[in-house]
Order: C-alpha cells, then sequence, then structure tokens
DNA sequence: TGTCGACCTTTCCATCGTTGTAAGGTCAAG
DNA sequence: CTTGACCTTACAACGATGGAAAGGTCGACA
C-alpha cells in the first residue's frame, strides 16, 4: 500500500474523500501527485498527514488553524510554546462555546420548572418568551459551531434617524 | 409608533432588519402589508412577535422550532405540555452539544498540560495528533452549531471493496 | 473485444443563521 | 431639485460537510 488512491487514503486516515479533496482545493494539504488516467495519488506520508488532520478536527480547530498546526508539526525547529499557545487558545474558544451553551440551557431548565405540562394552555414558557426581558444572554447560537466567534457584536441593528415624532 | 417601518420594527424587536425579511422569506412571520411605496408596514403586535422570535432564538431554537413555538403561543387551546416537550429537547440538544465541547477541552487541557511550551520542538501535543489514537470521541465538531443535530453517524468514509489484495 | 461496475474526476447545490454588497426606488427635509 | 437616510430586491459569503449530477479510468470477466 505504498501509493493509493484517494478512496484507500480516505480509509486509512479516516477522513472523506470529499474532504481530501477539499482540504487540498483550500491549500490545506499541497496537491497531489496523479496517474496518467488524473487519478490523485497517496503515500503514507500523505495519509499520517491526514490523520494529523482529523485530530486536529475533532478537536475542533478549524481549518486555518489546522494549517498552522501542520506547519509546526513539519517544522523541526517549532518552540513547542506555540503549539501550546494554540491550544490554550482553542481551549477558552471551546469553554466560551460551552458556556453559552450550558447558560441558555439553565435558563430553559428555569422555565421548565415553572411549566405544569399538562393539558391547559397556561404556559410560563410561552409568557417568558413573549415578555420584555431577554430571555438570555445574547450570545450567538446560529452559524459557525465550534472553531472561532465572528466578533459580530456592535449595533446589531440599523438605528432609526430622527425618531419617532414627526417621521412621516 | 402604531405603524413603522422595518427599521423601526427591527430596532424596537432587537432584530435585524435583514432577518426580519429573511423570517418573512422562510415564512416564520406573515407577509407585512406595504405602503403604495413598496415598504413593509409593521405595527406594535408585529413587533411583539419579532420580539418572541428573537427571545427563542436567544435560547438556541432552530426556525423550524420557532415556528412550532410560535403556533403554540398564538393558540389559545395549546396544551402546555406540548411546548414543555420542546422546551425539554431543546435542553437535552444543548446539552449534548456543551457536553460534546468540554470533552475536546477536556482532552486539550490534558495534552496542553503535558506540554513544556518552550523554546524547545519537542511537543506531545503535536506527537499525540500525529498518533494513531483518535485522540478525541468523534463527535462532530463542525456544521450547524446549537439546533438539533443531522445525524451523519454511520459510516462516515468510503469502504473499499474487498481490501487490499487482488482488489482490481 | 466488449461490457460491467467500482472507483475516480469536476462542478454545482444544500445545510444553517446571519451579514455584506450591489443596484436601484421612496420619502422627507432643506 | 438635491441630498441622504431609508427602503426594495437579488446575490454571495461564511464553516465544514454531504449529496447529486455527468462523465472518465481501470481492472476483471465472458
Amino acid at each position: 500500500m505504498e501509493t493509493m488512491n484517494i478512496g484507500q487514503a480516505a480509509a486509512a486516515a479516516g477522513v472523506s474523500a470529499k474532504m481530501i479533496r477539499h482540504y487540498e482545493g483550500v491549500g490545506l494539504i499541497a496537491a497531489a501527485a496523479r496517474t496518467d488516467g488524473g487519478y490523485r495519488q497517496y503515500s503514507d506520508r500523505d495519509t499520517h498527514t491526514l490523520r494529523f488532520i482529523r485530530h486536529a478536527r475533532d478537536l475542533g480547530f478549524s481549518i486555518p488553524e489546522i494549517a498552522e498546526l501542520v506547519g509546526l508539526w513539519q517544522n523541526r525547529k517549532r518552540p513547542s510554546r506555540k503549539v501550546k499557545a494554540l491550544a490554550e487558545a482553542q481551549i477558552k474558544a471551546l469553554e466560551r462555546k460551552a458556556l453559552e451553551l450550558l447558560a441558555m440551557k439553565a435558563t430553559l431548565e428555569q422555565l421548565v420548572h415553572c411549566c405544569a405540562g399538562d393539558d391547559r394552555p397556561a404556559c410560563p414558557i410561552l409568557e417568558t418568551l413573549a415578555g420584555d426581558a431577554p430571555a438570555a444572554a445574547p450570545g450567538k447560537r446560529g452559524g459557525a459551531a465550534v472553531p472561532h466567534a465572528p466578533e459580530k457584536a456592535a449595533a446589531r441593528t440599523d438605528r432609526r434617524r430622527k425618531s419617532t415624532l414627526a417621521s412621516r
């Protein structure tokens, strides 16, 4: 199995063939050599790299971050300080996101606790959602998952101009 | 402020004008009435609904889930049991995702703990990533964020057919 | 040799919520 | 009438991944 096609490399590394092509497309890995028929060719060394990438991915690193990690990995003169810094930043990012989710969960648990959950329509959950209180810290709950946060805090809505009176 | 334009409704509800149009487009809210010039017109009742949507969004509910919640909210004969069930499902989803993140974090913390973090290249973090061990439970760390999980577990890579020997 | 089928190729589309941008129309104030 | 704040629609982007289409390659077998 010294050289193999993409499917075999994918199986050996635990990554989908789809993602291998994607990683090549975005420059995370170098373009593979091709056979005469145009098939990509991979070596055991390549699958080693792909395994590394998968492990980093499983820890929630984004593709740019993985690129950095791979660069450090292949640099024999790297200072382990840099690797540790990346890992610590990722720990903080993971913690921040986990706390965000747990805060939502805590809010919901409180609401659920107050709801009878029977056949009657009275429901403090809905009443709270309909109320003026924020109900939860406005942490972003959509969009990108684990890796990094886009920082889209400031001024999340259009401010109107001269305000209410005499606008039209 | 009985009727207002989209920007004012957005500011009043704490949602972006962009998202109001989006919610209308995907059917989460009814199409707003228009002025002669084509401007959408919103009432205080509309901003009330939008606030409800924002609160549900802040608790990590997906758009289809919010649609259900809004439906229950506006149904005077709803059983609070249904609302509670939705909330409890969301609690479970949030918990599952938080645990996933915390598991990654714990793995990283263990690795960081073993890394000197100095100017020398020796780095157990990179060595672990390069190794054969999974390094972390293969919980999905990309894709959709808070709401629901697509369940893409089974057979994440192409399996080759007859294996290595005498395949083709 | 012809054919079958497993595999490979590229390209486009979808997810999910949100933001950004482009190109243009409306409206009120000056 | 001009200015500019606001509105309109339509499109693309983010992130990582999956899916499908339409076609080429390769080995095995009749």
